[in-house]
DNA sequence: TCTGGGGTCCTAGGACCC
DNA sequence: TCTGGGGTCCTAGGACCC
């Protein structure tokens, strides 16, 4: 006969474990509003942030949305709009929306040490010790307070899972929901299926327009079809992914709150040139920069890259030139974060990918198999020693230093070139309010 | 003339091992 | 002559997100 354990598997809970409940904090049109805390002069006038390169527009205003301007739109496509209406225009002034965003995380940190910051502009808190009643209150005070603290608008969302928080932020942007708080958690199931019957199944979370058009062929078009589809099937005939959305429709919670940062497994530097490059050189030296900026990342992280991948192509929208794409990869002996070492193995690749007569339109550096950078794992072959180790990184922290004290590229490599027509563009960038003393605003 | 940058997760297929 | 099956790891590519 079969022995028993000794310990034996606790007997199933007879009362189901306590609600989760989710509020999802979205700041409402984030890097516009940036802007518009330092600059009262756009406050009631449509604004567009344009991404790197300034070639597309990453952000709009409600105004500049109502003039049909939208996320991704390219610039040139809208130039005639931005004349007509005097839409104000800024280049993307990366510093100040990540300033602004910790500053709104840390706010939004006081009503839960339960925060999950999901992405710049925003964050899943743990509402699970709210009651019922107080859910919807405690929101708008939320909200209310953000704004006078931090001088940003904010949506939130509250719900039982995390998409339907995600939607219910949606609504309150959609609608204009005073308050802007929409709560999905003291709803009644036949008021929250009358809702998802008007949403379309491309506008949750996690359904992009690749899934939209399959299950659409399926008959699923909205969100209340998607909840009660047969799950198996679901996840037979478009993964999990899908199935774990039809859950999260019910109120079961399968994506669950991560507060701890997960460390990263990659970083990236890509960036469009401001001009197509045709000559080896200027890639060289491109791709030099990126790797400078790369170092700086990872250093800045703590981390050392075990491998580093490049990537150049051409303009894929510039059908009258011929195209070409290529990349190539490697692995370090040992991983690493001194930026010679990052510089020689991305010019290496590109040599081996470099193919000349080509316009190329963008290039990348990403390093991955990411360490940190006090786990040390000698080689088997002896190549490690601890004295170039310690020499090589405080040359690096000290070049860091310089540059951060006295500005970005105070101290540089030759390697970077020093015309650098390459570089992107970037002509209207708003000044580094609260990171830079140069430019702290004056009141006179 | 001019079309973003930086990530994550999932899946399928191949190599390899026992 | 007959030549397995299952697990794990890695990688590339696809899909998604903001």
């Amino acid at each position: 006969m079969k022995q028993l354990p000794l310990w034996q598997t606790p007997p199933p809970l007879v009362s189901s474990p306590p609600q989760k409940i989710f509020a999802l904090a979205d700041c409402n049109n984030f890097y516009v509003e940036c802007e518009r805390v330092f600059d009262i002069t756009i406050k009631n006038r449509p604004v567009i942030v344009l991404g790197n390169g300034d070639g597309t527009v990453v952000a709009a205003s409600r105004e500049a949305k109502s003039l049909g301007i939208t996320r991704g739109m390219p610039l040139f496509q809208c130039r005639a709009l931005v004349e007509k209406y005097q839409i104000a225009v800024f280049s993307s002034n990366y510093p100040l929306y990540q300033d602004m965003s910790d500053r709104v995380m840390r706010f939004l940190s006081r009503y839960t040490p339960r925060l999950e910051v999901f992405s710049i502009d925003e964050a899943y808190l743990d509402f699970s010790h709210l009651s019922g009643d107080l859910l919807t209150s405690s929101g708008q005070r939320l909200c209310s307070q953000a704004q006078q603290w931090t001088g940003i608008s904010l949506s939130l969302g509250i719900a039982p899972s995390k998409v339907l928080a995600k939607l219910g932020s949606e609504l309150v942007k959609r609608h204009r929901i005073r308050g802007g708080v929409f709560n999905f958690v003291t709803m009644p199931t036949d008021q929250i299926d009358e809702i998802l019957s008007q949403v379309l199944v491309e506008d949750l979370f996690g359904i992009g327009d690749r899934l939209a058009t399959r299950l659409n062929r399926e008959g699923i078009l909205t969100a209340y079809k998607l909840k009660y589809a047969d799950h198996v099937q679901l996840r037979n005939r478009f993964g999990v992914g899908v199935q774990r959305v039809a859950l999260e429709l019910q109120g079961i919670s399968c994506i669950p709150l991560r507060t701890q940062a997960k460390p990263r497994q990659t970083m990236m530097v890509s960036l469009s040139f401001g001009r197509p490059i045709e000559l080896l050189e200027e890639m060289l030296e491109a791709i030099s920069h990126y790797s400078v900026r790369v170092g700086e990342k990872l250093r800045q992280h703590h981390q050392q890259a075990g491998g580093l991948s490049v990537f150049i192509r051409t303009n894929p929208f510039d059908k009258r030139v011929a195209q070409y794409a290529n990349s190539a990869q490697m692995t370090f002996a040992l991983p690493t974060s001194y930026t010679p070492d990052l510089i020689r193995a991305s010019q290496e690749l590109v040599k081996h990918i470099y193919q000349p007569g080509y316009q190329f339109k963008k290039a990348g550096v990403l390093v991955s198999a990411l360490h940190p950078e006090e786990v040390i794992q000698p080689d088997l072959f002896g190549e490690y020693c601890w004295e170039k180790e310690v020499r090589q990184a405080y040359g690096m922290a000290l070049i860091d230093l310089i540059n951060k004290r006295w500005g970005c590229d105070t101290i540089f490599f030759a390697a970077q070139g020093i015309q650098r027509g390459w570089l992107m563009r970037q002509r209207r960038r708003s000044p580094l309010y609260t990171t830079d003393w140069q430019d702290v605003l004056t009141v006179t």
